[in-house]
DNA sequence: ATGAGATAGTTTCCTAGTCAATCACGAGGC
DNA sequence: GCCTCGTGATTGACTAGGAAACTATCTCAT
């Protein structure tokens, strides 16, 4: 018999559960993107712009919590696909401005469809109770150790 | 004023909240273990084998969730770092057995101490109705939708 | 016994990120 | 007015993992 006393199983960790669930939810996500060929992290930028007139990378990158070069290379994607625009502004020639096309901008309808029924199909079934308990616990969590931004996978 | 009526924000889906937490988690995790030369992926690969005698790629990709290719990759690290031992084994010879080392055995427990403070760290403060909430709330999740296996990121 | 599949592991190619170096631009001290 | 320094974006090197092709081995029906 090996002694295996000094180590707890893996599935006494919340974050286990937690990391368990999130990834079946994000999983079950992208596959309903892939049928719109969409990826997870291309919606999830579409959906920022979606709300904004225009805005630059970086400040794309801070809200998502990516980092810049992962953004250049997204918005490359998204320009290929014409479903955003990048371009530059007059007062800091530095800066780039990102803004929906309207084809951009027609689908994140769509997207969010998708997500919001991805959502219910997970979290439809809970009780009001349970649900606002779940919503509190992970709200205080992210006040209490969390400055950082969207995590995008 | 942009029209956005139709889009609901992102921060209403629980899948959203679920997620951002269990990044947070596991980027915590992965700097403590960074620490300790360690890969999240190396760590539940250890784990794994810590309470078996010896047990095949297949087997442990199957219960991680991963590919047998990233098993492989994987493994050959763990070899590397003398963390454990890869050997034929006489019945089929299609077979690899895994087993931890001794250096890798004894390495186990300070991760698992990692393991047990990044949690205690992140949901330790929890009053027990509501951990035991959220708990149950998950694993129910993940007997509804969930026959796959844990997931490593 | 042998030939047709099934299975274990490896390998190759691809994707999508990070990090660090670099380039382009602007701001502020002198 | 310049020079230095900070900042925005891009690029290249690198990483980890997935998908699928490939190799070796085993199993089983004939």
């Amino acid at each position: 018999m090996l002694d295996t006393a000094s180590v707890s199983p893996l599935e006494t960790h919340l974050g286990y559960w937690l990391r368990f669930v999130s990834n079946q939810v994000s999983h079950a996500f992208r596959m309903r993107l892939q049928e719109q060929d969409t990826t997870v992290a291309e919606w999830v930028v579409l959906r920022d712009l979606y709300d904004r007139e225009a805005t630059a990378p970086s400040e794309v990158a801070e809200r998502l919590g990516m980092t810049r070069g992962a953004i250049t290379k997204l918005v490359d994607r998204l320009l290929a696909k014409d479903l955003l625009t990048r371009s530059a502004t007059t007062l800091d020639r530095r800066y780039q401005a990102l803004a929906l096309t309207p084809k951009g901008r027609a689908l994140v309808p769509a997207l969010s469809a998708e997500a919001d029924a991805n959502d219910a199909d997970f979290f439809g079934h809970l009780d009001p109770a349970a649900r606002t308990v779940i919503e509190s616990v992970l709200k205080d969590i992210v006040r209490r150790h969390g400055l950082r931004a969207v995590p995008v996978d």
